[in-house]
DNA sequence: CGTATGCCCTGCCAGC
DNA sequence: TGCTGGCAGGGCATAC
């Protein structure tokens, strides 16, 4: 369940290993991804990656003739490894370096995703998103002013990705926990006070998440290397019947815009 | 415009 | 033991 944390945590470890090293070959074993992955990203090979950088749960795998564009979905992982390493299940792609390492996509359910963008071309892909959360183009009078004619649940409301992206549900649980909102309420109905603590608290349980990744996270090449977020404390998601630490009532769970939901009725208003 | 629903896919687990 | 059904879920397409 790869959220924004994970994406940029994964960032923040293959990116040491592509940064200024020569991509020889693009494999692509099983092209059948949310997308099928274009031919063109053999268009990369023979470059130096020049970047890695992330917008939303996009990985973007810059060269000068063209960028790698990466989506994890809902089960893919990325890892660094020797290129000649017998190939797994669902071992989908390999990114291979000219260090003898290659990155290599593993994603069961093939909800991830592998494009190519040209230099210097008009991508519509990332146009309808909102700002990145951890950046202050994220602020919560603009989450404010956007909620007034929205009647949906605020919950709802946080994890549409034109509102802001990279929140998905267990942190949308785990900042409304926090800020002590009910996920059911409607967006348009709740104060610019309100926002303001629910801006703050989807930046500190997100960046919280990749600061104990990133700890966590020795290396990336490790075979067996579990993502550090997975040490992060979780207050609602996933803890139905288990009493609040806050208060000590049993955490309760609905179904609210398709997705499982978790929260305390005593703490959340 | 906002909102609701369906779809893609496989691993895992509860229940029989 | 092996089958079946349900669930997990990001993001896009479609319909209202």
């Amino acid at each position: 369940m790869p959220e924004l944390p994970e994406v940029e945590v994964s960032r923040l470890g293959v990116s040491p290993h592509l940064t200024g090293n020569t991509i020889t070959q693009v494999v692509v074993r099983e092209r059948r991804m949310r997308w099928p992955i274009p031919e063109e990203v053999s268009n990369v090979e023979g470059q130096k990656v020049m970047a890695v950088k992330r917008r939303a749960k996009y990985l973007l795998i810059e060269t000068a003739t063209g960028t790698l564009v990466l989506h994890l979905g809902m089960s893919g992982k990325l890892r660094v490894i020797d290129a000649n390493t017998p190939v797994v299940k669902h071992d989908h792609v390999d990114i291979v370096l000219n260090t003898g390492k290659c990155l290599r996509l593993n994603d069961p359910r093939r909800f991830g995703a592998v494009l190519f963008h040209a230099p210097d071309t008009q991508q519509t892909m990332f146009d309808n998103l909102g700002p990145e959360p951890l950046t202050d183009d994220f602020d919560d009078k603009r989450l404010f002013s956007l909620s007034r004619n929205r009647k949906g649940p605020v919950k709802n409301f946080i994890m549409d990705n034109a509102i802001v992206v990279g929140v998905g549900n267990i942190y949308a649980n785990e900042a409304l926990f926090l800020a002590g909102i009910d996920p059911r309420r409607a967006a348009g109905n709740i104060s610019a006070a309100r926002y303001k603590s629910l801006t703050a608290t989807i930046k500190q349980v997100l960046a919280k998440a990749i600061e104990q990744g990133g700890t966590t996270l020795k290396d990336f090449a490790q075979t067996d290397g579990k993502p550090g977020y997975f040490a992060q404390h979780l207050n609602v998601y996933g803890r139905k019947g288990e009493p609040c630490e806050a208060c000590g009532k049993a955490i309760e769970s609905k179904t609210i815009g398709q997705r499982n939901t978790f929260f305390c009725t005593r703490c959340q208003r």
